[in-house]
DNA sequence: AGCACGCCGACT
DNA sequence: GTCGGCGTGCTC
């Protein structure tokens, strides 16, 4: 008998080890006894130290033959769990696809549907038991609901569904499928710049090399990747294409299956559980020759990998943002380092991280500095909303130039990342304003359906009639969101035909891509939406684009916020203007001198980059700094708080580390959890590391540890 | 995370 | 009485 150490799904920052009759090699999987329940486990290895003081329990079953994880796959998962210091049971559980994360092959998915006697029930059936009426609600409405679909509604519903079939009120039934045909188009024809970077990634085929591809929106950053892949692929070579989670659209994918080939494989989250694990296992097998995914695409086996590309690699959903939190962006060029494969990372803004590497001669920079002949840069112009009057929101300028593009027949986008109708309720006698009972943040009022939102918990109640406080009559409504915004341009502009687009009016990819559809077929003049209106979708006829509120990110308390404005802004940009009709952006603020306007409005990156990074110097903020955040959140006031300033305690000499300060996170209440932060901080990437790995491991240690919920983030995206 | 156990409050 | 909500503890 030996020693197996078995990596399972579970948020325990331990392995656990079993024993086997003989050892078994990493990367299989296996069904083990844990606790009451079966399951699946990932074999780390046969450990040279085994728990001592407990008896092992035996693997009930060996799953595969042959470890379903490769050695250079293990080897990245194995320094992705060591360096976000996350138990490598959920790190490798992050790798495989959810079609075999679970039992053998790529077996369909478990799903659930409402039996002839579930319809026929009354809502008012369930008086009692809330959850198995909110689980019956949302199968009826659903029609079919996945287990995977089951578990996103959240955990404690599995009893609730057993009850319901033990009623006979829900029966298990099979899920459908998606399919997604391939489209044609013809290959392109380069000019000198976009040869240029071709040939400077070519001539690094077969060896490590990372290029900051910097190009512009429409510069043809695509028509470079698609030579460089057509190159692997006539090689035998495959290549991994990482897209942001918005970018990953249809046309991308029409565009490389056109040029390439039916080998090109898409994963993202769309993606039914038995494609993913088809596309997963060809891609190992190396049948399919390109995957193009989202962040965990970064995970795919693939024997003959050659090249990887992240495209807009300064996209902020590369970043895991829960659990195991990881950065795709990052792992890809670790892995192409680890491989000795060239990694190509585009964008018109990159990260000031990747810039820095840049400049640094750690990246090769390639820059595409022209647009196509069809494209000029638009204006951008400021509108000072301390000079100009507005209605409703909109400035007399806008509306002004909102006025002269429909006579001109021609589309305008306006953006503003807040949805709803406004922010704020507010008794105009006694300062109130409704309050989220379970964070620290104000109801949005939401007119469509009449109800005040909290954006951060989503609990919905209905609009008091008069102020709960004083019995004021009148309550305000203040501030701007993309409801009233609507309304506002229905009011000034009676004859447009207007739009809007959040997550509240297309909800779902369907209705979203109808909506483009109209656009494109110029069925709308006016489209208002939030930032998911920005990413991947070209308007060839908007030439006009107004950003509302851009202040949000002026006086952010994040790091971050420059960075993100600035790509934001250019995103946007990026939508005006083509075939000889010049582009007009129009950016209402209430600063207009504020610093970061200057490179904004000449669409300068290179000029805001300095600025920033001297900003990030002074400051000492990444990339001049490495940062890790401990997060922890309890029911109770003051656990969270506690427990962090224990830690901050239990912390050894930090010679070459900086330990900042307990603080309350921005959001110090959400959804009835108290939450607090504590930022370390190193110039050395090493020292934080080896300082990190001493600290975590005496966690444990804390008393309140056990009550609450804490995670460490390195690299934090962002500090909110 | 699940899943048990165990204790409290509302309805047959 | 008993069902279901919810806090606490454990998983090699």
């Amino acid at each position: 008998m030996v020693a197996i150490r078995v990596g399972l799904p579970v948020p325990l920052r331990r392995s656990f080890d079993y024993e086997h009759e003989r050892p078994l090699a990493p990367g299989v999987r296996v069904r083990v006894p844990f606790g009451r329940r079966v399951l699946t486990g990932i074999v780390i290895e046969v450990p040279a130290d085994p728990v001592a003081d407990v008896a092992l329990r035996p693997i009930l079953e060996v799953i595969d033959a042959e470890p379903l994880l490769t050695g250079e796959q293990l080897q990245l998962l194995r320094f992705a769990a060591d360096y976000y210091h996350h138990p490598l049971g959920e790190v490798l559980f992050a790798a495989l696809p959810a079609g075999l994360k679970h039992g053998q092959g790529a077996a369909p998915p478990k799903a659930y549907r409402l039996t002839a006697d579930g319809q026929a029930q009354p809502a008012t059936r369930f008086a009692r038991a809330k959850r198995q009426a909110a689980l019956w609600q949302a199968i009826k409405v659903a029609g079919v609901m996945t287990e995977g679909e089951l578990k996103a509604r959240g955990p404690g519903l599995a009893p609730a569904l057993r009850a319901l079939q033990a009623q006979g009120l829900v029966e298990e039934c099979e899920a459908g499928n998606e399919f997604v045909p391939a489209a044609t188009a013809p290959a392109a024809v380069l000019r000198p710049d976009q040869r240029a970077a071709c040939a400077a990634v070519a001539a690094a085929f077969g060896r490590y090399a990372a290029f900051l591809l910097f190009g512009v929106t429409g510069s043809g950053k695509t028509e470079v990747y698609l030579e460089l892949l057509a190159e692997v692929l006539a090689a035998g070579g495959q290549a991994l294409v990482l897209v942001p989670e918005i970018g990953l659209t249809p046309q991308l994918v029409a565009r490389l299956s056109a040029r390439l080939g039916p080998v090109v494989g898409m994963l993202h989250s769309g993606c039914a559980a038995g494609e993913r694990a088809r596309i997963w296992s060809a891609a190992a097998a190396g049948r399919m020759a390109v995957v193009v995914g989202t962040r965990s695409a970064v995970f795919t086996p693939m024997r003959h990998l050659a090249l990887i590309i992240v495209d807009e690699e300064h996209d902020p959903s590369f970043k895991q943002q829960e659990g195991f939190r990881y950065h795709a962006r990052d792992l890809a060029v670790w892995r192409a380092k680890h491989l000795g494969v060239p990694v190509v990372l585009g964008s018109a803004t990159p990260s000031l991280e990747s810039y820095r590497h840049a400049r640094q001669g750690h990246y090769h920079l390639l820059a595409l500095p022209n647009r196509g002949p069809q494209r000029t840069m638009p204006a951008v112009r400021l509108v000072d909303l301390g000079r100009e009057s507005s209605r409703g929101g909109l400035s007399a300028p806008l509306i002004e130039a909102l006025r002269t593009r429909l006579a001109r027949g021609e589309q305008a986008l306006l953006f503003l990342n807040r949805r709803g109708y406004a922010p704020v309720l507010l008794c105009p006698e006694c300062r109130w304003h409704a309050p989220c009972d379970r964070c620290d943040a104000r109801l949005t009022v939401h007119l469509g359906r009449q109800r005040l939102r909290c954006h951060h918990c989503g609990r919905e109640q209905a609009v008091p009639a008069a102020c709960p406080r004083c019995g004021h009559p009148k309550l305000l409504r203040v501030g701007e969101g993309t409801e009233r915004i609507e309304e506002a341009l229905r009011r000034v502009l009676p004859d447009a035909r207007i739009a809007r687009v959040d997550r509240d009016t297309t909800a779902s990819r369907r209705a979203f891509e109808a909506l483009l559809r109209k656009v494109h077929g110029h069925e709308v003049d006016v489209l208002i939406g939030t930032q998911m209106l920005a990413k991947g979708h070209d308007f060839p006829h908007v030439t006009l684009v107004g950003v509302i509120h851009a202040d949000q990110g002026l006086h952010g308390s994040d790091f971050r916020a420059d960075e993100q404005l600035f790509s934001q802004i250019v995103q946007v940009a990026g939508r005006a203007g083509r075939d000889e009709k010049p582009g007009l952006v129009l950016i209402q603020t209430h600063h207009p001198t504020h610093p970061l306007w200057a490179p904004l409005t000449r669409l300068d990156y290179e000029a805001f980059a300095e600025m920033a990074l001297r900003d990030r110097r002074a400051t000492l903020f990444p990339p001049y700094a490495h940062c890790a955040l401990m997060r922890a959140e309890a029911r109770a006031p003051n656990l969270a708080t506690r427990f962090l300033e224990t830690a901050r305690q239990l912390a050894a000499d930090p010679s070459d580390v900086t330990l900042g300060c307990v603080l309350p996170a921005v959001l110090a209440r959400r959804a009835g959890y108290y939450r607090a932060q504590l930022l370390v901080t190193s110039q050395r990437r090493g020292a934080l590391q080896a300082w990190l790995k001493v600290w975590l491991a005496r966690v444990p240690e804390i008393p309140d540890a056990p009550r609450v919920r804490w995670s460490v983030d390195v690299d934090p995206y962002s500090l909110f």
